[in-house]
DNA sequence: CAAGATTGAAGGATCAATCTTT
DNA sequence: AAAGATTGATCCTTCAATCTTG
Protein backbone atom coordinates (compact mmCIF):
# COMPACT_ATOMS: atom_id res chain seq x y z
CA UNK A 1 0.00 0.00 0.00
CA UNK A 2 1.07 3.42 -0.86
CA UNK A 3 4.07 1.60 -2.57
CA UNK A 4 5.07 1.65 -6.34
CA UNK A 5 1.87 4.16 -7.26
CA UNK A 6 2.33 6.87 -10.02
CA UNK A 7 1.73 10.44 -9.74
CA UNK A 8 -2.17 9.77 -9.67
CA UNK A 9 -2.26 7.40 -6.94
CA UNK A 10 -0.46 10.17 -4.71
CA UNK A 11 -3.18 12.41 -5.31
CA UNK A 12 -5.66 10.48 -5.02
CA UNK A 13 -4.49 9.40 -1.55
CA UNK A 14 -3.47 13.00 -0.36
CA UNK A 15 -7.18 13.73 -1.48
CA UNK A 16 -9.17 11.15 0.27
CA UNK A 17 -6.90 11.82 3.64
CA UNK A 18 -8.44 15.42 3.68
CA UNK A 19 -11.75 14.74 1.68
CA UNK A 20 -12.57 11.51 2.14
CA UNK A 21 -16.30 12.25 1.14
CA UNK A 22 -14.84 12.75 -2.64
CA UNK A 23 -16.00 10.05 -5.14
CA UNK A 24 -12.40 10.02 -6.99
CA UNK A 25 -13.01 7.68 -9.43
CA UNK A 26 -12.76 9.45 -12.51
CA UNK A 27 -9.32 10.57 -11.66
CA UNK A 28 -7.65 7.40 -12.35
CA UNK A 29 -8.78 7.92 -15.50
CA UNK A 30 -9.19 11.77 -16.37
CA UNK A 31 -6.14 12.93 -14.22
CA UNK A 32 -3.64 9.70 -16.21
CA UNK A 33 -5.17 11.38 -19.40
CA UNK A 34 -3.97 14.86 -18.24
CA UNK A 35 -0.77 13.83 -16.83
CA UNK A 36 0.34 11.23 -20.22
CA UNK A 37 -0.79 14.12 -22.66
CA UNK A 38 1.25 17.14 -20.85
CA UNK A 39 4.28 14.85 -20.64
CA UNK A 40 4.20 13.26 -24.78
CA UNK A 41 3.23 17.21 -25.53
CA UNK A 42 6.51 18.24 -24.03
CA UNK A 43 8.50 15.69 -25.88
CA UNK A 44 6.82 16.02 -29.24
CA UNK A 45 7.34 20.13 -28.88
CA UNK A 46 10.67 19.63 -27.80
CA UNK A 47 11.35 17.34 -30.84
CA UNK A 48 9.59 19.54 -33.41
CA UNK A 49 11.78 22.26 -32.06
CA UNK A 50 14.62 21.11 -34.03
CA UNK A 51 13.45 21.42 -37.17
CA UNK A 52 11.95 25.11 -36.41
CA UNK A 53 8.21 24.12 -35.90
CA UNK A 54 5.94 23.84 -32.57
CA UNK A 55 3.39 21.70 -32.43
CA UNK A 56 0.62 24.36 -33.23
CA UNK A 57 2.78 25.20 -36.48
CA UNK A 58 3.23 21.07 -37.16
CA UNK A 59 -0.83 20.65 -36.64
CA UNK A 60 -1.55 23.25 -38.98
CA UNK A 61 0.95 22.31 -41.65
CA UNK A 62 0.18 18.92 -41.28
CA UNK A 63 -3.34 19.32 -42.20
CA UNK A 64 -2.56 20.90 -45.44
CA UNK A 65 -0.23 18.23 -46.37
CA UNK A 66 -2.64 15.54 -45.31
CA UNK A 67 -5.31 17.32 -47.81
CA UNK A 68 -3.41 16.49 -50.56
CA UNK A 69 -2.56 18.57 -53.98
CA UNK A 70 -2.88 21.46 -53.74
CA UNK A 71 -2.60 21.25 -50.12
CA UNK A 72 -5.49 24.02 -50.04
CA UNK A 73 -7.94 24.52 -47.55
CA UNK A 74 -10.36 27.31 -45.71
CA UNK A 75 -9.14 28.72 -42.92
CA UNK A 76 -12.33 28.05 -41.03
CA UNK A 77 -11.90 24.06 -42.12
CA UNK A 78 -8.31 24.73 -40.23
CA UNK A 79 -10.18 25.99 -37.12
CA UNK A 80 -12.07 23.08 -37.22
CA UNK A 81 -10.06 20.04 -38.03
CA UNK A 82 -7.82 21.69 -35.10
CA UNK A 83 -10.48 22.28 -32.64
CA UNK A 84 -9.11 25.99 -32.41
CA UNK A 85 -10.89 29.24 -32.51
CA UNK A 86 -10.20 31.24 -35.70
CA UNK A 87 -8.09 34.27 -33.77
CA UNK A 88 -6.03 31.30 -33.11
CA UNK A 89 -5.58 29.96 -36.94
CA UNK A 90 -5.34 33.81 -37.84
CA UNK A 91 -2.62 34.04 -35.45
CA UNK A 92 -0.65 31.16 -36.86
CA UNK A 93 -1.12 32.23 -40.45
CA UNK A 94 0.65 35.62 -39.63
CA UNK A 95 3.69 33.99 -38.38
CA UNK A 96 3.17 30.71 -40.83
CA UNK A 97 3.03 33.16 -43.66
CA UNK A 98 6.18 35.65 -42.23
CA UNK A 99 8.13 32.84 -42.60
CA UNK A 100 7.14 31.32 -46.11
CA UNK A 101 5.41 28.08 -45.14
CA UNK A 102 1.91 28.89 -46.18
CA UNK A 103 -0.08 31.73 -48.60
CA UNK A 104 -3.33 33.19 -48.23
CA UNK A 105 -5.87 33.86 -51.26
CA UNK A 106 -8.90 35.17 -51.36
CA UNK A 107 -11.68 32.43 -51.78
CA UNK A 108 -12.93 33.41 -55.47
CA UNK A 109 -16.43 31.55 -54.72
CA UNK A 110 -16.51 33.50 -51.36
CA UNK A 111 -15.20 36.78 -51.05
CA UNK A 112 -15.57 36.50 -46.87
CA UNK A 113 -12.95 33.70 -46.69
CA UNK A 114 -9.90 32.89 -47.03
CA UNK A 115 -8.16 29.96 -48.82
CA UNK A 116 -5.00 28.55 -46.99
CA UNK A 117 -2.22 26.71 -48.90
CA UNK A 118 1.66 24.91 -48.33
CA UNK A 119 4.36 26.59 -50.51
CA UNK A 120 6.82 24.05 -51.77
CA UNK A 121 8.95 25.07 -48.73
CA UNK A 122 6.10 24.30 -46.03
CA UNK A 123 6.14 21.15 -47.83
CA UNK A 124 9.70 20.30 -47.61
CA UNK A 125 9.21 21.51 -43.97
CA UNK A 126 6.93 19.49 -43.04
CA UNK A 127 7.94 15.91 -44.71
CA UNK A 128 11.13 16.83 -43.15
CA UNK A 129 9.76 17.08 -39.41
CA UNK A 130 6.94 14.32 -39.82
CA UNK A 131 8.98 11.35 -39.63
CA UNK A 132 10.77 12.31 -36.85
CA UNK A 133 7.46 13.02 -35.34
CA UNK A 134 6.79 10.10 -35.70
CA UNK A 135 9.52 7.98 -34.53
CA UNK A 136 9.03 9.93 -31.20
CA UNK A 137 5.58 9.19 -30.98
CA UNK A 138 6.25 5.14 -31.42
CA UNK A 139 9.28 5.54 -28.82
CA UNK A 140 6.49 6.84 -26.08
CA UNK A 141 4.58 3.81 -26.53
CA UNK A 142 7.26 1.19 -26.90
CA UNK A 143 6.75 0.24 -23.31
CA UNK A 144 3.81 -1.19 -24.43
CA UNK A 145 2.77 -4.39 -26.39
CA UNK A 146 0.61 -4.66 -29.50
CA UNK A 147 -1.94 -5.83 -27.61
CA UNK A 148 -2.32 -3.22 -24.62
CA UNK A 149 -1.72 -0.56 -27.14
CA UNK A 150 -4.45 -1.76 -29.59
CA UNK A 151 -6.70 -2.25 -26.61
CA UNK A 152 -5.46 1.25 -24.86
CA UNK A 153 -6.38 3.08 -28.55
CA UNK A 154 -10.17 1.53 -28.38
CA UNK A 155 -10.44 2.55 -24.95
CA UNK A 156 -9.58 6.46 -25.67
CA UNK A 157 -11.96 6.13 -29.02
CA UNK A 158 -14.67 5.07 -26.99
CA UNK A 159 -13.92 7.84 -24.22
CA UNK A 160 -13.07 10.34 -27.29
CA UNK A 161 -17.31 9.36 -28.29
CA UNK A 162 -18.51 10.25 -24.99
CA UNK A 163 -16.12 13.70 -25.19
CA UNK A 164 -17.29 14.47 -28.58
CA UNK A 165 -21.27 14.46 -27.11
CA UNK A 166 -20.71 17.07 -24.82
CA UNK A 167 -18.99 19.58 -26.99
CA UNK A 168 -20.53 22.93 -27.35
CA UNK B 1 -14.87 0.66 -44.45
CA UNK B 2 -14.06 4.47 -43.99
CA UNK B 3 -17.41 4.74 -42.59
CA UNK B 4 -17.77 5.24 -38.40
CA UNK B 5 -14.27 6.04 -37.83
CA UNK B 6 -13.39 8.82 -35.18
CA UNK B 7 -10.75 11.72 -35.98
CA UNK B 8 -7.96 9.81 -35.74
CA UNK B 9 -9.22 7.10 -38.21
CA UNK B 10 -9.31 9.97 -40.94
CA UNK B 11 -6.29 11.53 -40.23
CA UNK B 12 -4.81 7.98 -40.60
CA UNK B 13 -6.56 7.43 -43.93
CA UNK B 14 -5.30 10.69 -45.35
CA UNK B 15 -1.51 10.25 -44.10
CA UNK B 16 -2.06 6.65 -46.08
CA UNK B 17 -3.09 8.08 -49.52
CA UNK B 18 -0.21 11.04 -49.50
CA UNK B 19 2.16 9.11 -47.31
CA UNK B 20 2.06 5.34 -47.44
CA UNK B 21 5.59 5.20 -46.14
CA UNK B 22 4.81 6.08 -42.94
CA UNK B 23 4.29 4.14 -39.77
CA UNK B 24 1.24 5.36 -38.16
CA UNK B 25 0.47 2.97 -35.57
CA UNK B 26 1.77 5.29 -32.56
CA UNK B 27 -0.70 7.76 -33.95
CA UNK B 28 -3.76 4.92 -32.96
CA UNK B 29 -2.57 5.89 -29.20
CA UNK B 30 -0.78 9.21 -29.28
CA UNK B 31 -3.22 11.15 -31.38
CA UNK B 32 -6.35 9.66 -29.67
CA UNK B 33 -4.54 10.69 -26.29
CA UNK B 34 -3.76 14.48 -27.44
CA UNK B 35 -7.28 14.70 -28.86
CA UNK B 36 -9.31 13.72 -25.82
CA UNK B 37 -6.89 15.70 -23.34
CA UNK B 38 -7.87 18.90 -25.43
CA UNK B 39 -12.04 17.66 -25.52
CA UNK B 40 -11.74 16.91 -21.88
CA UNK B 41 -9.87 20.20 -21.28
CA UNK B 42 -11.74 22.47 -22.41
CA UNK B 43 -14.49 21.22 -20.79
CA UNK B 44 -12.88 21.28 -17.19
CA UNK B 45 -11.95 25.04 -18.21
CA UNK B 46 -15.36 25.89 -19.04
CA UNK B 47 -16.78 24.35 -15.97
CA UNK B 48 -13.98 26.08 -13.48
CA UNK B 49 -14.94 29.32 -14.78
CA UNK B 50 -18.05 29.29 -13.08
CA UNK B 51 -15.96 29.30 -9.97
CA UNK B 52 -13.69 32.36 -10.83
CA UNK B 53 -10.99 29.58 -11.73
CA UNK B 54 -9.12 28.29 -14.29
CA UNK B 55 -7.79 24.99 -14.41
CA UNK B 56 -4.46 26.81 -14.05
CA UNK B 57 -5.35 28.18 -10.41
CA UNK B 58 -7.34 25.19 -9.89
CA UNK B 59 -3.98 22.84 -9.87
CA UNK B 60 -2.21 25.30 -7.50
CA UNK B 61 -4.84 25.43 -5.41
CA UNK B 62 -5.45 21.98 -5.38
CA UNK B 63 -1.83 21.04 -4.56
CA UNK B 64 -2.20 23.52 -1.27
CA UNK B 65 -5.13 21.92 -0.44
CA UNK B 66 -4.13 18.16 -0.76
CA UNK B 67 -1.01 18.97 1.90
CA UNK B 68 -3.32 19.29 4.65
CA UNK B 69 -3.01 21.89 7.22
CA UNK B 70 -1.41 24.27 7.18
CA UNK B 71 -1.83 24.59 3.50
CA UNK B 72 1.93 25.54 2.72
CA UNK B 73 3.83 24.25 -0.06
CA UNK B 74 7.43 25.76 -1.16
CA UNK B 75 7.01 27.63 -4.45
CA UNK B 76 9.46 24.79 -6.04
CA UNK B 77 7.19 21.64 -5.15
CA UNK B 78 4.70 23.54 -6.42
CA UNK B 79 6.50 23.74 -9.85
CA UNK B 80 7.38 19.96 -9.50
CA UNK B 81 4.15 18.93 -8.89
CA UNK B 82 1.88 20.58 -11.66
CA UNK B 83 4.90 20.23 -14.09
CA UNK B 84 5.71 23.84 -14.66
CA UNK B 85 8.28 26.26 -14.42
CA UNK B 86 9.09 28.42 -11.63
CA UNK B 87 8.70 31.43 -13.91
CA UNK B 88 4.96 30.04 -14.50
CA UNK B 89 4.79 29.58 -10.44
CA UNK B 90 5.47 33.23 -10.24
CA UNK B 91 3.22 34.50 -12.51
CA UNK B 92 0.19 32.28 -11.13
CA UNK B 93 1.17 33.02 -7.74
CA UNK B 94 1.04 37.12 -8.54
CA UNK B 95 -2.38 36.60 -9.88
CA UNK B 96 -3.83 34.48 -7.05
CA UNK B 97 -2.05 36.65 -4.20
CA UNK B 98 -3.81 39.81 -5.94
CA UNK B 99 -7.74 37.89 -6.31
CA UNK B 100 -6.34 37.28 -2.07
CA UNK B 101 -6.44 32.98 -2.66
CA UNK B 102 -2.72 32.51 -1.40
CA UNK B 103 -0.56 33.97 0.70
CA UNK B 104 3.56 34.42 0.08
CA UNK B 105 5.84 33.76 3.24
CA UNK B 106 9.21 34.21 3.39
CA UNK B 107 11.44 30.83 4.26
CA UNK B 108 12.32 30.75 7.91
CA UNK B 109 15.00 27.90 7.00
CA UNK B 110 16.69 28.72 3.86
CA UNK B 111 16.29 33.05 2.57
CA UNK B 112 16.23 31.99 -0.95
CA UNK B 113 12.95 30.58 -0.57
CA UNK B 114 9.45 31.34 -0.30
CA UNK B 115 6.45 29.37 1.04
CA UNK B 116 2.87 29.58 -0.13
CA UNK B 117 -0.31 29.38 2.18
CA UNK B 118 -4.07 28.98 1.10
CA UNK B 119 -5.99 31.76 2.58
CA UNK B 120 -9.30 30.87 3.94
CA UNK B 121 -10.98 32.74 1.30
CA UNK B 122 -8.09 30.70 -1.41
CA UNK B 123 -9.70 27.24 0.61
CA UNK B 124 -13.24 28.09 0.18
CA UNK B 125 -13.23 28.81 -3.18
CA UNK B 126 -11.38 25.29 -3.86
CA UNK B 127 -13.49 23.62 -2.13
CA UNK B 128 -16.46 24.98 -3.82
CA UNK B 129 -15.42 24.25 -7.02
CA UNK B 130 -13.71 20.17 -6.36
CA UNK B 131 -17.07 18.65 -6.19
CA UNK B 132 -18.33 19.89 -9.08
CA UNK B 133 -14.83 19.77 -11.08
CA UNK B 134 -15.18 15.83 -9.72
CA UNK B 135 -18.65 15.51 -11.20
CA UNK B 136 -17.70 16.75 -14.30
CA UNK B 137 -14.70 14.07 -14.92
CA UNK B 138 -17.41 11.80 -13.97
CA UNK B 139 -19.58 12.80 -16.76
CA UNK B 140 -16.71 12.32 -19.18
CA UNK B 141 -15.98 8.82 -18.03
CA UNK B 142 -19.81 7.65 -17.67
CA UNK B 143 -20.18 6.40 -21.51
CA UNK B 144 -17.59 3.66 -20.14
CA UNK B 145 -18.70 0.36 -18.08
CA UNK B 146 -16.28 -0.01 -14.73
CA UNK B 147 -14.46 -2.74 -16.09
CA UNK B 148 -13.57 -0.25 -19.02
CA UNK B 149 -12.66 2.52 -17.37
CA UNK B 150 -10.61 -0.17 -14.94
CA UNK B 151 -8.39 -1.26 -18.03
CA UNK B 152 -8.09 2.16 -19.32
CA UNK B 153 -6.94 3.41 -16.28
CA UNK B 154 -4.04 0.87 -15.88
CA UNK B 155 -3.15 1.10 -19.42
CA UNK B 156 -2.50 5.04 -18.77
CA UNK B 157 -0.51 4.15 -16.00
CA UNK B 158 2.03 1.80 -17.94
CA UNK B 159 1.73 4.78 -20.97
CA UNK B 160 3.06 7.38 -17.86
CA UNK B 161 5.76 4.68 -16.34
CA UNK B 162 7.67 4.99 -19.66
CA UNK B 163 6.82 8.81 -20.76
CA UNK B 164 8.09 9.57 -16.90
CA UNK B 165 11.55 8.03 -18.28
CA UNK B 166 11.47 10.05 -21.44
CA UNK B 167 11.52 13.56 -19.35
CA UNK B 168 14.55 15.78 -19.18
C1' DC C 1 -29.41 38.56 -39.41
C1' DA C 2 -25.60 34.89 -39.97
C1' DA C 3 -20.98 33.41 -41.43
C1' DG C 4 -15.81 34.09 -42.19
C1' DA C 5 -11.95 36.35 -40.82
C1' DT C 6 -9.33 39.87 -38.26
C1' DT C 7 -8.13 42.68 -34.20
C1' DG C 8 -6.92 43.76 -29.44
C1' DA C 9 -6.97 42.58 -24.61
C1' DA C 10 -5.87 39.26 -21.26
C1' DG C 11 -4.15 34.85 -19.39
C1' DG C 12 -0.91 30.95 -19.55
C1' DA C 13 3.36 28.85 -21.01
C1' DT C 14 8.59 28.43 -21.92
C1' DC C 15 13.17 30.13 -21.94
C1' DA C 16 17.23 32.67 -20.86
C1' DA C 17 19.14 36.01 -17.91
C1' DT C 18 19.62 37.73 -13.24
C1' DC C 19 19.88 38.13 -8.14
C1' DT C 20 20.26 36.20 -3.75
C1' DT C 21 21.49 32.62 -0.83
C1' DT C 22 23.53 28.10 0.11
C1' DA D 1 29.27 26.43 -8.45
C1' DA D 2 24.40 25.25 -7.65
C1' DA D 3 19.59 26.07 -6.07
C1' DG D 4 15.29 29.07 -5.51
C1' DA D 5 12.75 32.62 -7.23
C1' DT D 6 11.89 36.61 -10.22
C1' DT D 7 11.98 39.24 -14.58
C1' DG D 8 11.37 40.21 -19.46
C1' DA D 9 10.85 38.57 -24.17
C1' DT D 10 8.10 35.72 -27.00
C1' DC D 11 4.57 32.56 -28.34
C1' DC D 12 -0.04 30.21 -28.12
C1' DT D 13 -4.67 30.56 -26.71
C1' DT D 14 -9.48 32.35 -25.83
C1' DC D 15 -12.90 35.83 -25.95
C1' DA D 16 -15.51 39.75 -27.37
C1' DA D 17 -15.87 43.29 -30.66
C1' DT D 18 -15.67 44.53 -35.52
C1' DC D 19 -15.79 44.46 -40.59
C1' DT D 20 -17.12 42.45 -44.77
C1' DT D 21 -19.87 39.56 -47.41
C1' DG D 22 -23.77 36.27 -48.06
Amino acid sequence: MGEGGDWVDRVIEEWSAERPDLDLGPVEVVGRLGRAAALSGRLLERNLKRFGLTTASFDLLATLRRAGPPYRLAAGALARSTLKTSGTITARLDALERDGLVRRAPDPDDRRGVLVELTPDGHRRLDDAVTSHLEAQAAMVSGLSATEQSFLAALLARLLDGLDEHQP
